[in-house]
Formats: C-alpha cells, sequence, structure tokens
DNA sequence: GCGTACATGTTCCAGTAGCG
DNA sequence: CGCTACTGGAACATGTACGC
C-alpha cells in the first residue's frame, strides 16, 4: 500500500514536470484523494496554466492501462466531472506508468487527457492543444509483452488457433497441459485488451477471440523487438526443401523425437508462394531423442551452406503441431508467421503472404 | 422458489528459473 | 551472485444444478 502511494507520487511529480516543460507552462496539485459528489474520489487535482489559460485537471491513477481499465476509469472521470462546479475548464485526465497503443486511442477519442512515465503527454484543453507521443517505455514493454513468454504464450497460441469457438479455462489448461490457474491469467490480460469476448460468469465463462488482427499486431512487434533464438545449422545430403523434411519427418518419427517444421519450408506446405526454397527451420524436443534424429539424418554441423537450422527450444511445449502436410509436421501457422518475421531476405514476403492466405480469414 | 452441494474461475503466495 | 518475473498449488469466490 505504502509502496503504492510512492508510485502515485512519482507519477504525479512527473506529470507537474511535464507540464511545467510546456511553454508558459505551470501545474501545481490542489490536492489529493478529494472527494467529488456524495461518494466519487478522484486520486488528484491538479492546477495547470498552459498558454496562460488556467485548467483544472481530474487525475485519475493507474499503474498500467489496457483499453479496459482506461474506460472503466474514463467512466468514472465523467461521473466526478458532472459533479464538479462549471465555474472553469475542467479537465479529465489520466495518469499510468505506461499506457498501451490501445488505451490512448480511447483517450484521444474521448478526449481525456493522459500522461506516463515515457514521456507521453496529451492535454485537449480548449486553447492550448498539446500532444506529445512517446513510445511505450522501455521498462514496462514487457509487461506488455508477458502474453508472448512461456506457458502464456502456448495458452495464447491455442486460443487463436481456435478463434471460432467459446473457450473455457477448464478446457484450455487441459488441451495446453498450462494450469488453470496459468490459463485464467492469461484470459484475464486478453480481457484487459478487449481482444476477447466474455460470455457468462463464474463457472459458465466462456471466451472467444475477437481481435485476431490486433493480437497478430501486438505479437509481431513484440517479436521484432526480440533478438532472434539461436539457429543451430546443419547440412543433410539430399536435395530440395520438401524431401529434406520429409526425411526429417522418418528419422524423428525412428527416433521418437518431436519436431516441427517452421518458416520457409512450411508456409510453403500451407501457403505456396516461391517455386523452390533450399532450407529448412524446425525445432526438436532438446534432448537424447534429438541427437538420434541428428545422427539418422548424417546431419553435419556447418556455418556455412547449411540445409537444415535448428531453432533452439527452451520452453516446453514449444515443440507443437498443428497439423501434417505430406508427411511434415507442421508448426501452427501463427507460429510459421512469427517465425518468418525474424527471418531475412524475402521471409518478409512470404509472412505476408501467409498471413493472408491463413491468418486473416 | 429456496437452499445446499458441486464445479469452475480467480487470486494469493511461495518456490524457482532465468536474467543481468 | 542478487534480483525479478513466471508459474502453479491452494485457498477463496462465484455461478449452476438439483432436491425439496
Amino acid at each position: 500500500m505504502l509502496k503504492y502511494e510512492a508510485e502515485e507520487r512519482e507519477l504525479l511529480d512527473g506529470l507537474i514536470g511535464a507540464i511545467g516543460m510546456l511553454p508558459d507552462g505551470h501545474a501545481e496539485i490542489d490536492g489529493l484523494e478529494v472527494a467529488i459528489g456524495p461518494r466519487g474520489r478522484v486520486d488528484a487535482l491538479v492546477d495547470a496554466q498552459i498558454g496562460g489559460q488556467a485548467v483544472q485537471l481530474l487525475v485519475e491513477t493507474k499503474r498500467e492501462a489496457f483499453p479496459r481499465d482506461v474506460r472503466e476509469t474514463v467512466w468514472q472521470l465523467r461521473n466526478h466531472l458532472a459533479h464538479m462546479p462549471a465555474n472553469r475548464e475542467i479537465l479529465p485526465f489520466f495518469i499510468a506508468r505506461a499506457i498501451s497503443p490501445g488505451a490512448r486511442d480511447i483517450l484521444r477519442e474521448e478526449r481525456v487527457g493522459f500522461y506516463d512515465l515515457g514521456g507521453s503527454l496529451y492535454i485537449p484543453a480548449r486553447h492550448a492543444f498539446v500532444y506529445v507521443d512517446r513510445p511505450v517505455p522501455k521498462k514496462n514493454a514487457k509487461s506488455f509483452g508477458s502474453l508472448f513468454h512461456g506457458q502464456k504464450a502456448r495458452v495464447v497460441q491455442a486460443i487463436f488457433d481456435r478463434r471460432s469457438e467459446w473457450l473455457s479455462v477448464k478446457e484450455l489448461a487441459e488441451s495446453t497441459e498450462v494450469s488453470p490457474a496459468t490459463v485464467s491469467a492469461t484470459l484475464t490480460e486478453l480481457e484487459r485488451r478487449e481482444w476477447v469476448d466474455v460470455e457468462g460468469a463464474g463457472p459458465s465463462k466462456l471466451r472467444r477471440l475477437r481481435s485476431a488482427k490486433a493480437l497478430i499486431d501486438a505479437w509481431s512487434s513484440y517479436v521484432a523487438d526480440q533478438k532472434p533464438p539461436k539457429l543451430a545449422r546443419y547440412y543433410v545430403p539430399g536435395s530440395n526443401a520438401l524431401e529434406l523434411a520429409q526425411q526429417l519427418d522418418r528419422a524423428c518419427r525412428d527416433a521418437d523425437a518431436g519436431y516441427a517444421v517452421t518458416a520457409e519450408a512450411a508456409a510453403q506446405l500451407y501457403a505456396p508462394y516461391l517455386s523452390s526454397i533450399s532450407q529448412v527451420k524446425c525445432r526438436i524436443e532438446p534432448g537424447r531423442r534429438q541427437e538420434e534424429a541428428l545422427e539418422r539424418l548424417n546431419a553435419r554441423a556447418v556455418s556455412e551452406g547449411w540445409n537444415l537450422g535448428l531453432i533452439e527450444t527452451r520452453a516446453r511445449g514449444d515443440v507443437t503441431v498443428a497439423e501434417s502436410i505430406q508427411d511434415v509436421r507442421l508448426a501452427s501457422p501463427l507460429q510459421v508467421y512469427l517465425d518468418l518475421l525474424q527471418g531475412s531476405g524475402r521471409s518478409r514476403e512470404m509472412a505476408a503472404h501467409l498471413r493472408s492466405e491463413r491468418l486473416d480469414a
């Protein structure tokens, strides 16, 4: 509790400072925890001078802001506003350590001012319009990306793959082998971003993906900020990618090793694009079985001229197969898409093609 | 209709793995 | 080596179904 108050204070000081940096700008705190109307309360009132005009800011504070948080707060602020004397300009105002892009859009539409620790500042006052857009602060970027990590990423993948279905926590927990606690947390985060529709409540609660496009976009930009995973390069005697992938299939079956082909080779099977490709990227369940599969393939580790690339797998469940085409087990289209985005050369084009063929539907 | 038992979703907490 | 953030077990909350 004390820690939160300190954070709140830090945010307010940041806002005061940011307004002070504006030409003819000045601001001071008029009150904290101010009662408004019969039972309303705002976190702070701030008196601001901007370009010679006085504006009072009705401030609500949050740690992080996703669309749903913002909507709730905007509604509260509007309520408060109705109980305020109308003798001067009063602006509803929202501050948080980090405000997600979607949340910013809502605030701008609603003409509610906002500020975050990244330095973004939006003040839609009558006589002085201020808008400074800064990216989400690095430190907090990971809190926005946590959905695309580890176990939660598996859950999000599953939700995407079954985007036409209404899903329960229990069902997802069973099919992904992730604990119900983590599945629930994942879905709650998706709700905050307003990417899922919700039906029912309590034990009969169901969700369904609504904004597949927003989800892909967010995951893509997350991937863009990540360093590409390590790729172990091998050469396997043989010819084209399809045949190589089929050899891989036999070797992994014989070695009883789980594998999933991804990137260019997989995209080519999902939605043919290039006339021919020569390299196969895949994930193979790590351990002894992986070694055995590589031995059966006569794969030789090389630094140049590779045709088999092994993407490092860390978290359990990284190797998941969505379907088999021509006896080749493929990672899910979304996974393939994300892996293509990590690649270079024409992989971006392939990614775009795959997306329009398989993901945007 | 009402209350109770059950199933499921959510939150809390502590152990732990990964990171710098 | 210290720290942070993730994870999942367990306690807690919330609907639902069934019996009366």
